[in-house]
DNA sequence: TTATTATTTGCAAAAAATTAGCAATTATGC
DNA sequence: GCATAATTGCTAATTTTTTGCAAATAATAA
């Protein structure tokens, strides 16, 4: 879906402000408030700080970005995709994107605690093939 | 190892302000910095901010402490124990720790990633026991 | 104990991050 | 194209976090 498409689904018009922010984080993948930031001020340098708050927080509400938290680290957005977990290279910084399935651990949370189990969000510090074999 | 030593052992002198933060965290299990604030505010009102501040900075430093990143939420701090995943009751909020074997998973990705595993942190959305029974 | 000293605290003030208010601008549907 | 409701970019207000420094205090040795 185009992210013009992807905002009107959500009642947002689709501004320029808004598709250079949906573009930003597509290139990006996890990005912090300052990559955002720093990013649009070369491609777009008339769009305002608020703008990009405002226009952040516009979309976790309506779940078309979410919110990546990682111990140590400033709060990432990415735009809201398919499960999946994320891998930190401790080294190098690099968040990667993992797809696996997390159904086995659920099942046995929910038959030892008696809770229903909705939704996860797993991350793994790493270090990734790339530093391992620059060693 | 009583919070004294803890102290001691990481180079902090133990002052008293240090030992009701420590007391506050312990006690919440898991606790926001409003959290931690408004609590202390009762025990230890003239307890300044600035020194909250100051020393949960320093114990995670030290590692006595931890950040807990859960999606939608303020970060919380906990003090440092045995590995452990968090499990969020979407309904009330509650943070219980669970601990769980995560070896299985973790093996799973380094043999599709060619990564090496050194941690993980995992959360899980749940509706916990009480909700549930209370429907 | 008491004296000494390096840490730590509390306060007030600075800096950084986030949010609000509002006039001017713009995307959208007709 | 026009009307209009939503959005933007300002600037200013809040809120959160950090700093600097004098006064207070915990740890240490005499």
């Amino acid at each position: 879906m185009s992210h013009i498409e992807l905002l009107k689904n959500h009642t947002l018009k689709a501004t320029p402000q808004r598709l250079c922010i949906l573009d930003t984080l597509q290139e990006c993948g996890h990005a912090t408030l300052e990559d955002v930031q720093k990013i649009i001020s070369k491609k777009f340098p008339t769009l305002s700080l608020s703008t990009i708050y405002r226009n952040l927080n516009e979309m976790l509400q309506k779940d078309i970005v979410s919110e990546v938290k990682i111990a140590n680290k400033k709060d990432y957005f990415e735009l809201k995709k398919d499960k999946h977990v994320h891998l930190v290279c401790s080294n190098c910084g690099k968040i990667e994107d993992f797809e696996i399935a997390t159904d086995e651990i659920s099942k046995q949370i929910e038959a030892q605690t008696g809770d229903k189990v909705l939704n996860d969000t797993l991350s793994f510090d790493v270090i990734c093939k790339d530093c391992l074999s620059a060693k």
